[in-house]
DNA sequence: TTTGCTGCAAATAGTTTGCAGAGAC
DNA sequence: GTCTCTGCAAACTATTTGCAGCAAA
């Protein structure tokens, strides 16, 4: 089984534990999420299901997010711009490579954060949840345009 | 000279090398995020001043912070949830733990992340220009408490 | 049949902007 | 005197919510 296909079956056991309905709309939304490898956005999400669902609105697609987001099964990586970016392919912490350009985010798998989380804990005191690292750049492809 | 003053002063160089006027609410914003060991909000800036200056707006802290901002003397906090948070006593990117009950943001000065910088420029092209590192968890002011 | 879900439209909240008068230099 | 800054109010935008009808189980 793929890995976005084991991810999918794993939202949908989510839902069904919960007892939450498989709807259609909900389900295309964990589908989306689970492949998500480009870390899409509401919107992109919303626009992605335009044409099989050409009624669907935009407050399901917010609300079937944050259910999902709710059950653990995917991760929220916000941005001051207010434009929210979702990772269901990887739902737990890990870094990320952000284009400042063309807002291109790429997994950056690596840690010895953990070690850093146990070091927080021994010297504050706080006990640690979950972490984020962002690195902020340029892709390949932005630094080859000279366009905005 | 204090730490803060030195900030301070820094922050006012800037202004006015660029040529911005020096108003005084201007100068008040910009001692707040000098001082700043608490990582204020705009609203928190902004209620900080009302004893000082009772008819200032909520649009001219706003203006300032983003000019401050420009000028490379504030380090910009984005949170999903819209409340970011400003930095102007260390305007440069690095790490911090976050108390998601009350929201206290304490820094945690440690690097090796310009290595790993280096790394992801070698392995993916991208030309690093800042990182953020935010480490999520209760505080033990909060752990003591039972509330919400 | 019951309960939860969807679509629509309106509400919310942080942030930004247009404009006219005030103030820095 | 000039040009920027400020305060006010309105605009903007992502997100959330109330409600009536619809669909999953």
């Amino acid at each position: 089984m793929a890995d976005f296909e084991e991810r999918f079956h794993s939202i949908v056991e989510k839902l069904k534990e919960n007892n939450h309905k498989i709807t259609p709309q909900r389900l295309a939304v964990a589908k989306i999420l689970a492949l998500s490898k480009g870390h899409p956005s509401v919107e992109e999400i919303y626009e992605q299901l335009q044409k099989d669902f050409p009624t669907m609105s935009l407050a399901t697609v917010y609300r079937n997010v944050i259910l999902i987001k709710s059950l653990g099964e995917v991760l929220e990586l916000g941005f001051p711009d207010g434009r929210n970016r979702y990772d269901g392919n990887k739902p737990y912490s890990h870094p990320h490579v952000v284009c400042v350009r063309c807002k291109k985010i790429l997994d950056w798998d690596f840690s010895n954060l953990k070690d850093m989380a146990k070091r927080i804990t021994d010297e504050t005191g706080f006990k640690i949840l979950s972490h984020r690292l962002d690195f902020f750049g340029i892709c390949q492809d932005c630094l080859g345009k000279n366009a905005v």
